[in-house]
DNA sequence: TAAATATGTATAATGAAATTAGGCGGCTTT
DNA sequence: AAAGCCGCCTAATTTCATTATACATATTTA
């Protein structure tokens, strides 16, 4: 994987498309004071380099229902089930997020849920699961934190 | 907030726009058989009910030299606190989700890091705050699952 | 029941933006 | 210094978003 190197161009480019998708490369030449076709350029070049992976939408989940999230500790019985529980966690679709960890839990993963009893189901499916000891759960009551666009700074600028 | 409802051309549309928030609305308009201008008007519409609330940027983060990413509990001394320590964990870019949360921890958070060096200067940062006890991190070694789509079908077709 | 109103869609026109080709200038390599 | 390369700009072309208008269907009101 040949290091790809980014420039202050990319990176302005990238800060303003992390936080609109949408932003027209038009207003992004403006603004960084080039031409439409480099931004083009660059944006795909970053794409071929595999750096932009894909785009997604931010929604409220809130009012589409789902105001619940809490995340859940997973303890295996032996560490060599996880592939196995994981696929089986792969098809309960609340389950947003998942990852091998080391520390307490076998497993961890997030939940988005419509309510408590909704919750309940699905960590009951979780804990359900062959190869599942048991399970620790941790439920949000407020998200308090959730931006990529100050990690960018940190990025470009090895703040931090 | 008065409940939008939304039918299956809106899902549908979301459903693609999750996947590719560039994807032409020409195209979408196309695949569900209906006009160009419809879609627009429903995206629009999405959008002013704030259940369309932006879009993002997919990034490969080992590409960006981030490869390392773990989960950091936080045991506070009093929850009075929790404010307090928020406000300064938002000061700290690698931090990218924080949640208030019920059960083990008081905080939880989760974090992007260089390495396991970088990581634990951010953790020992975590610590460093007033009022923060301890806290107890979580080394992901692999992102498993990582899906917004699947929850989706979810609770447009009231699976799970 | 009929009229009036609202809702939502399609069509089509307009303007904006993405995309591409071609050429120019600076930098590197030989 | 010449040749080749790289990245950018300009400008042309094509695609797309956006908006206005008109029509049909459903809903409300008289």
């Amino acid at each position: 994987m040949a290091k790809f190197k980014l420039d202050d161009t990319d990176h302005s480019i990238l800060d303003m498309l992390i936080d609109n998708t949408r932003t027209p490369f038009t207003d992004i030449a403006k603004k960084l004071d080039i031409s439409a076709g480099t931004v083009h350029v660059r944006v795909k070049k970053m794409e071929e380099a595999g750096i932009i992976t894909g785009s997604s939408l931010k929604l409220d989940y809130k009012k589409l229902g789902y105001s619940f999230i809490a995340y859940v500790g997973i303890f295996l019985n032996k560490t060599s089930q996880t592939q196995f529980v994981l696929e089986r966690i792969n098809e309960i679709p609340s389950v947003t997020v998942a990852h091998v960890t080391t520390g307490k839990f076998n497993i961890f993963c997030k939940i988005r849920a419509k309510n408590t009893s909704h919750a309940k189901d699905i960590i009951y499916k979780i804990d359900d699961i062959d190869g599942v000891t048991r399970t620790e759960t941790m439920i949000s009551l407020e998200e308090s934190i959730n931006d990529k666009k100050r990690l960018m700074h940190s990025i470009f600028n090895a703040l931090d």
